[in-house]
DNA sequence: AGCACGCCGACT
DNA sequence: GTCGGCGTGCTC
């Protein structure tokens, strides 16, 4: 008797195991990694098997075992490599098995479930039926087949409204029968196809000598490949439909179906051009070649200059696993860059690529993975979701720009994209590869620990020279009288560079605006009395006044009119986005042509595309954004850069907040004049002395290193700790902060003493209190995260629903 | 999450 | 007396 061990496929922690179920006889062929429909608790779920074992009994604790219903796909989906890693993943973020596997489907689910109605047969008597509602409720059912609830409103409107009722009824007295029906969500596209199921011999060339079409498509036929052409081209072909009827009647020829796998950016087009690699681009290739051929695992961090060539030592590095049949996976932060990366890797792999991030269709995705499943392509390019691909056997992973942070997934499972790499390079003893100008502290950090072999491009190709980079003070500005958002010398910039007709970005870093208060005369920014960390402004609701909150202490007080530090009554909390920014460059330079690229203007597949290819076509001066203009592109005519307030993300109260500002100076001055001209950039600050302000200017990655790891350490902060956020959620506030407190007890009972767990709060959240619920915020900094998982998991905080957990958050509250 | 089972108020 | 409200608990 066969018994499968099975997860089903519904994101809730207390059903967060494996149920066994019997393997009838015709299933017999399952086998772990399986995707089966089962019945569970009076309905019928999708499942996926994790084992299958051979046991005598057909009873598990007094439980009979249901039997498997049906297996979803044809084929096995999960590869054990793919269920090593979902468990490995699922217990490190303390989430269920199922979150996690559910990850490696193109869809949450690979069933659409649906209820139908049967009318039971010899039921057709029964008393309910005497009320003509029911009747005619039964009749349809009898006539028409099991239906959807839908699809019987529809075809009886008068009976709409007590639908629901009547059907419950008749289930209930079994008139009627629940059948659960499952759909499958593949949206697989077929192309029609003619073979030639015969040798065109002369024979048979005599015979339709009078039917002068068919001859004609016979011979066409047999000169085509594998004597197979498709109906489209045929079409094109002239050659009518009657045509082909009639010679598939005849029996010589055959229209056959085949799977068509779409291929979403296979109209992107490069050209190559072979390029000689730089001595350190080699130096970096030779130190890595070893470890692919090996199969074993090693992890790399390719520290380089902006414009000093990581992508083509990516290339370099994929075309060797290719080489050795290993399949590479290449990650870009943001869906937006997959194009940029694409097309340089298509110069290289026309026809081996494939494309995968969330904005493509379920049924763009099906094919995606097939192509990947059936050997059609090895290179895997997307955002995030790439990692999850089913694929054979990985020689390499490479994250680029690996310090982003939009590689941690905000919803659950929160994972971070750098650990599930890095789990599945161990998996597949392959290769990982992190490639950034400016590493994250953390990586940076192991590299520097041995942890992480560090190689490092120095030189910019073609020995281009850095931009200039300029600082403006805008609390010198508003004293010099200038009120507007734009400096004067960023305003000078503008006209200057329109003029010579070259090309500008302008951006605006959104985040952190207008959620805290700042004196735009002395550049202070009000904090709290008691912790010192920045107010966070609130909207008044309901015609009171708004006020401002500290996050850490639970206090609140009113805005203050002037400055408590220079009286100045320009204080101000930032509401400017970029509409305001864009209302604003119209008025300064009537004649720039601007457009703008943020959250909003992107929202299709290839909305960012069509952005920067029209700026790229230069039908526009100025492109005006969000932090997702300073990301990977190469617009060749573009030689400036402003940045509208470099260093309001220094105002948030997060341990990054540095780090956040650095790297944004360093990435968005790295957009101007990569070609032939020096680039300039202005940079605007409140902050002119910060160091993530002083040595962004200068590109001093070193420097910034060294003070923010001194700060690191002193405060105990990733990456000397690791962070876990615990969000408690609940309706009435007191529950919600006693639970927070109660774990807080919890854990200093556990580690007494040891300075190296610390759990801090609770404290309200950002949002702190989200449709009703109030959410407090424990944050645990700990030097041993292992133990702290342990911890948490016996205290069954895993299985809350009114808790989450977040391993190495991003942010802090 | 769903869905059954179960225990109390409004109506034929 | 039944219908049906949604609180509690389980799902191989």
């Amino acid at each position: 008797m066969l018994t499968a061990s099975v997860f089903v496929n519904i994101p809730v922690k207390s059903i967060a195991k494996a149920y066994t179920y019997s393997v009838p006889a015709e299933l017999s062929f399952l086998e772990a990694g399986w995707r089966v429909f089962v019945p569970f608790g009076g309905r019928k779920v999708e499942g996926f098997i994790l084992a299958v074992a051979d046991k005598a009994e057909t009873e598990l604790a007094g439980i009979k075992l249901k039997p498997i219903e049906a297996a979803i796909d044809e084929e096995c989906w999960f590869t054990p490599a793919m269920i090593k890693a979902a468990k490995w993943l699922a217990d490190f973020y303390l989430c269920s098995l199922a979150e996690m596997m559910r990850l490696f489907m193109p869809g949450k689910s690979g069933l659409k479930i649906s209820v139908q109605y049967e009318a039971v047969e010899e039921e057709g008597g029964h008393i309910l039926l005497q009320m003509p509602m029911y009747r005619v409720v039964y009749q349809y059912l009898a006539d028409q087949g099991p239906q959807g609830r839908n699809a019987i409103a529809r075809a009886l409107p008068e009976v709409k409204e007590e639908l629901p009722s009547i059907l419950e009824k008749l289930v209930q007295y079994k008139v009627l029968r629940k059948e659960y029906a499952a759909q499958k969500r593949d949206n697989a596209r077929y192309e029609k196809l003619v073979v030639l199921t015969c040798q065109l011999t002369g024979q048979i060339r005599e015979g339709y000598k009078r039917k002068k079409a068919q001859l004609h498509l016979l011979e066409l036929l047999a000169a085509a490949p594998e004597q197979t052409l498709a109906m489209a081209d045929l079409k094109a072909a002239k050659v009518s439909s009657a045509t082909v009827r009639n010679l598939a009647e005849a029996g010589l020829a055959e229209i056959r179906q085949r799977r068509v796998l779409r291929d979403s950016y296979g109209d992107v087009q490069a050209d190559r051009q072979r390029v000689e690699l730089t001595e350190e681009q080699a130096a970096a290739v030779r130190a890595m070649e070893p470890a692919l051929s090996a199969h074993a695992y090693q992890g790399f961090l390719l520290k380089g200059v902006t414009g000093s060539g990581k992508t083509q030592v990516y290339i370099e590095m994929a075309e060797r696993a290719r080489r050795l049949g290993r399949q590479v996976i290449v990650l870009v932060p943001e869906i937006a860059l997959t194009g940029q990366v694409v097309t340089a890797f298509k110069a290289y792999f026309p026809d081996d690529i494939v494309v995968m991030h969330s904005r493509l269709s379920l049924a763009e995705r099906n094919d995606a993975i097939l192509r990947v499943r059936r050997g059609g392509a090895g290179i895997i390019i997307g955002a995030r979701s790439a990692l999850f691909t089913p694929a054979e056997d990985v020689g390499l992973i490479i994250m680029d720009e690996e310090q982003d942070m939009s590689y941690k997934q905000d919803e659950s499972p929160r994972y971070h994209a750098r650990v599930v790499a890095e789990e599945l390079a161990h998996i597949h003893g392959g290769l990982l590869l992190l490639g950034s100008a400016t590493p994250s502290l953390e990586s940076y950090h192991r590299a520097r620990q041995g942890e992480l072999t560090l190689l490092t491009l120095t030189k910019r190709i073609g020995n281009l020279p850095l931009p200039l980079v300029k600082c403006v003070d805008m609390r010198q500005e508003l004293r010099l009288g200038n009120r507007h958002i734009m400096s004067r010398p960023l305003q000078q910039l503008i006209e200057q560079t329109i003029a010579k007709r070259q090309q500008l970005i302008i951006m605006l870093n959104r985040r952190g605006f207008s959620t805290f208060v700042m004196c735009r005369s002395c550049g202070e920014v009000i904090k709290c009395k008691l912790c010192g960390l920045p107010l966070v402004y609130h909207q008044g609701v309901g015609g009171r006044p708004g006020r401002l909150a500290c996050h850490h202490c639970d206090v609140t007080e009113p805005i203050p009119d002037t400055c408590p530090k220079c009286g100045s009554r320009y204080i101000k909390y930032f509401g400017s986005g970029t509409e305001k920014l864009e209302q604003e460059l119209h008025q300064v330079v009537p004649s720039a042509r601007v457009i703008r690229m943020d959250r909003d203007t992107t929202n299709t597949k290839f909305a960012h595309q069509e952005i920067l290819a029209r700026f790229r076509r230069q039908e526009y001066d100025i492109l005006l954004g969000t932090q997702m203009v300073a990301k990977g592109h190469d617009i060749p005519n573009v030689t400036a850069v402003g940045i509208i307030s470099a260093d309001s993300s220094l105002n948030l109260p997060d341990f990054r907040a540095a780090e956040r500002c650095f790297m944004l100076i360093t990435q968005t001055a790295g957009r101007a004049g990569r070609h032939t001209e020096q680039g300039r950039v202005i940079i605007q600050t409140y902050n002119p002395e910060h160091y993530a302000v002083t040595c962004g200017i200068v590109q001093d990655y070193e420097g910034f290193y060294a003070q923010e790891l001194k700060l690191r350490q002193q405060l105990f902060y990733p990456p000397y700790s690791r962070l876990v956020k615990l969000l408690y959620q609940n309706e009435d506030e007191q529950a919600a902060r006693s639970g927070a407190a109660q774990l807080i007890a919890a854990f200093q009972q556990q580690f007494r003493g040891d300075k190296r767990q610390q759990a801090i709060g609770p404290s309200p959240a950002v949002i702190a209190r989200l449709r009703g619920i109030y959410r407090f915020v424990v944050l645990i900094k700990t030097a041993d995260l292992p133990a702290v998982q342990a911890f948490l998991r016996a205290q069954g905080l895993h299985l809350r629903t009114d808790v989450a957990i977040d391993i190495d958050p991003i942010t802090m509250l």
